[in-house]
DNA sequence: CTCCGTTTCATACACTTGTTTGAAACGCCC
DNA sequence: GGGCGTTTCAAACAAGTGTATGAAACGGAG
């Protein structure tokens, strides 16, 4: 009965118009995001009604919870199994930087194009998610990072001696950052409007590519020597 | 009489409550975004009435295009100022792709540390302006950016030989999405939730401290080697 | 079949949104 | 000071927002 408990609130989880709104919720949130669409919006393309989403959740914010939790979850556990089973093949030697990368990227990258199911990235409303967003969703998803990057900063300070706690924070902030923007862009490469600018257009990378060229960037940037004052 | 002039529309710029709506409009913007601020919010902020700003701006969508263009001419004048006095350093040689992206970083985290007038950074609204906005505002920024991505993948390409065009594209949009993500961390540093679930804190950089590290991480992804498959 | 908890529906409510309107106040130049 | 273009103001408008309500439809258990 604690209203405050966010899965499974009112209804039995698992029922047909509440997982075609958490679909179409999640497809209108990564492209419009939450504040910009109604509603009306989303049960309209789900084929409900409009009470449908009062009824199963409770209100918007608390849909905009659990479509978060529904993307973020399986994306985070896919990172972890895939930086356990590198460590697990590394014996006890650090894992390869690069390892430990594609531990964090591909999963997310991999979900962008037409993954699992919900074939919109939500992921880049994550980022977002603390601007936008109430204090309770931003909390939520923090929580939801918190073992991810503990085992991640763990894994890369050993992949990379010599690297401070302080500078690795940075460099991570520096990291998702690269991996949001470019995947913005990746997704919606022939549309985008900043590459139009560009003279030569060349052809879309696809998924392996745009992430090994993520790869090397990032891990020529957590590797560079840090400037010593 | 053309009214889909962009600057300076029906009134003469300078007018006490146009300024004032311009300032609370960009800090709320930046705060909340665009969608996020009701203009209530942002005449009773500048202390005008509310017709006030469908007076001097037309548009609410206008009133958004006049403060990115208010806020992006400065920057980029900048950065184009510090690219070419670095240039005309280097005589006829390349410039060193630290002085580059200086100049390219510098000027907006300056401008993010309370700098010529206006303190909140709404540059963090340029990277969003092209999945909240409307076509208007995405095709002005992006036109805005054109000299800027030419002249500074010109002055990289030639400080990195070797490097391709192509790859280049890429490189770039990591390195903006670093600078506008860590940005964002760095603004609000004590209050992101993000940083809260590390166990140690650290003092907040500096304005120069957070730039060099920023400019240590980019460089050494701008000039990874390519993996050639 | 009947009953009852669960789910769906149409409708309405209260509120906020951007925008418009017409009158009042202001600032000048003659 | 009178007249007039510019600016400000209070009030209202129409549209869209999230949410609440109560009745109707459903679906098994008795």
């Amino acid at each position: 009965m604690n209203s405050t408990d966010l899965t499974a609130d009112a209804a039995n989880a698992s029922c047909a118009t509440r997982t075609a709104i958490l679909d179409a919720a999640e497809r209108l949130f990564a492209k419009h995001g939450v504040d910009g669409t109604p509603i009306r919006q989303i049960t309209h393309e789900a084929g409900v009604n409009l009470a449908a989403v009062n009824y199963h959740f409770r209100t918007k914010a608390h849909l905009a919870l659990e479509v978060y939790a529904r993307c973020l979850g399986p994306i985070n556990q896919q990172r972890l199994t895939l930086l356990e089973e590198a460590e697990r093949e590394a014996g006890g030697a650090p894992v390869p930087l690069e390892k430990i990368l594609e531990a964090l990227i591909y999963p997310v990258v991999r979900d962008r194009v037409s993954g699992n199911g919900h074939e919109i990235a939500f992921i880049l409303l994550m980022g977002r998610s603390f601007q936008e967003q109430g204090p309770e969703v931003s909390r939520f998803v923090s929580r939801e990072f918190a073992e991810i990057v503990k085992r991640f900063d763990d894994a890369i300070l050993r992949a990379i001696p010599g690297l401070t706690q302080e500078e690795l924070l940075w460099r991570m902030s520096f990291l998702i950052g690269s991996l949001h923007h470019s995947l913005d862009i990746w997704g919606r490469y022939e549309s985008h409007p900043i590459l139009s600018i560009r003279d030569a257009r060349y052809p879309k990378p696809d998924c392996k590519e745009y992430a090994r060229r993520l790869i090397t960037f990032a891990a020529a940037g957590l590797r560079a020597t840090p400037f010593l004052p």
